[in-house]
DNA sequence: TATGAATGAGCTTTCATTCAT
DNA sequence: TATGAATGAAAGCTCATTCAT
């Protein structure tokens, strides 16, 4: 039990080190060693929990990505209307993405480069679907417009990674009105207008 | 002449084979050596025209996002009313990031890492300048809505990205129909409703 | 225990071979390469035990110049008189330069060229005392020259290095008569003349 | 004849470009393109005056070994005594070596290095005829020791260059006091005491 | 004679990975 | 399970030298 809890603990050490030093130097220039010292452990321990760095990075992509997803959906109930729903799921995204800043911001690095082979970035989609069925079912009520997911996710979610990446970067400050004012444009860009 | 001529050839060469290559395999995994051998020249030779990697794409970046605002406003004139000069500059935005796809997914790439240094991103951003200035326009006449052009950006053009993306690894083919799904989308997203 | 003296070898090994080599070829036509070879190490090895090249020439010169202090004072003790002394003195670093012909020869390559930095320069110098203070003692009591240590070093210790030199390059060849006439004149220069 | 005079600064210009880009860094650390800047010419034109690196080195070293020692006896006169010879050869080498500072730290590195081969080695010794005829004379006349012309010159020139040396890291400053008083220690050194 | 552009070879150094313990 | 030492391979970059002009 202890044994397996050290073991536990020194995964998840490897993963958010992992984390930090690509969002701060990118895959390619975080040495295995470095990732091990900031875990406390030694390059060769690396290599019990993980075939090699890209299985390292593949798997702490999946990682993020679901606790993105578990974080996005938690609140939401299928009985909620396609309007609440929506909002619900949405202000949860925006919340994560602005407050779990490191892991939105290597989800960013990873959705924008080749640093994840494909398997993994499949993986990573999978736990999506409760929203899929929201805008399923706001198709069907003609409440949101009959297109493309892509198309929606692209308007209505999408943007908060760039908003997030420009706070990041010290350009701007989301705050409550501006928040506000993002939902409202990924809101309209998805609804039908009566 | 014809000697000049050469090193501008070789200059491109370079700034091409970095664009391909970081595309397929990300800045630091493409060794100097590669980029050389697909532009034809000597490891050595790039030295004359880059500082080195860094700066080589540094300004391949500048280079790329300066093609692409050139082509973004090109058929746009500041005498068009603020609905025809968006949909104008929208639409090339488009036709770019779905025709060159390369120097697109190069941008994303650049925008989305910690790859390029701080004063090439802010040389990057310069040439906008006529999209914002068309957006006061529009808040001026209480078309678009009064908020950051950063908002602006994420929920009108940003999206673009996405698409571009998502079309590239093959998930959805982005023809007339979805363009104008997206441009109205877009539109939907920042214009005032009456 | 076993492996840290194998660590304490490679170091070793590491140390003569640069200084051999340096002998050879000079300091910077000396590959970190060719110094991992003849170390029985692979080049990336080095880096476990010196910063970098510069870091190990530097501790070469360190190690080798405190050998060499070491051996020159090994058998003087300060109740000599001060002509014992000297002759003591004169005829082990004599003795060490004409022996220790490898690193005589890396002494005087690094004392005559750029190659080592400011601070290991000083740090070798430090062990030289027993020396300036023998030669204190010699002026007090009237029978060394009152005037600089250096020039005190100048005519009396540093020709060996010159002769060693020559010797090497088959110039000539320093017998028990040739080093009794030159202790004469190393004496007979910095000895006060009754 | 200008064009002759032309050829001639440049190759001028090229040795003197040597002479302090190597003092400076040492003769492997200082790059031909380095040269050929300070020399004002192109990289390509160093190579219609000299064959290679190592040929440029080998002519700048007799170069100014030649000019060392057209300076060392300039004054001489084969009419002189031998105590008058050696104190006017003594003081003109001192001079040199103290005075042409860039040239005297050149030799010392040329003369404690493998950077010079051995035939322009023993080119450069060739001129100094005239002492060596002067010591044989000393010699014959029982005032100089009968012994080898190498430690004849280790104990009563060599130290020159060492003093240069310690006087050009700044450890010493030499007047004409301590001039005064290495001209007794060297000849101390190597005349017969009667 | 003189050049600037070009380069192949080789340098120092790093790093993902392995292995003896 | 855990490690620190070790390494082969490869990276970015430099430089003596050449070549077209």
């Amino acid at each position: 039990m202890a044994a397996l809890q050290k073991s536990i603990d020194k995964r998840n050490a490897l993963i958010e080190a992992t984390i930090e030093l690509v969002n701060n130097d990118g895959f390619h220039a975080t040495p295995m060693s470095k990732i091990a010292k900031m875990a406390n452990v030694s390059p060769a321990t690396i290599y019990l929990y993980f075939d090699n760095k890209q299985d390292l990075v593949n798997k702490t992509y999946i990682e993020v990505k679901s606790r993105y997803t578990a974080y996005a959906f938690e609140t939401y109930r299928e009985t909620m209307s396609v309007e609440e729903g929506f909002e619900v799921i949405w202000k949860r995204i925006a919340d994560f993405k602005l407050k779990e800043v490191a892991d939105a911001m290597f989800l960013a690095q990873c959705d924008n480069t080749p640093m994840i082979d494909e398997p993994s970035r499949r993986e990573g989609i999978k736990h999506l679907q409760p929203l899929l069925d929201l805008w399923a079912r706001g198709k069907a009520e003609g409440i949101i417009k009959p297109i493309s997911d892509y198309l929606l996710y692209a308007y209505s979610i999408n943007p908060l990674s760039f908003l997030m990446l420009v706070e990041n970067r010290g350009a701007i400050k989301i705050g409550p009105q501006e928040l506000e004012e993002a939902f409202q444009a990924a809101w309209s860009s998805i609804k039908i207008n009566r």
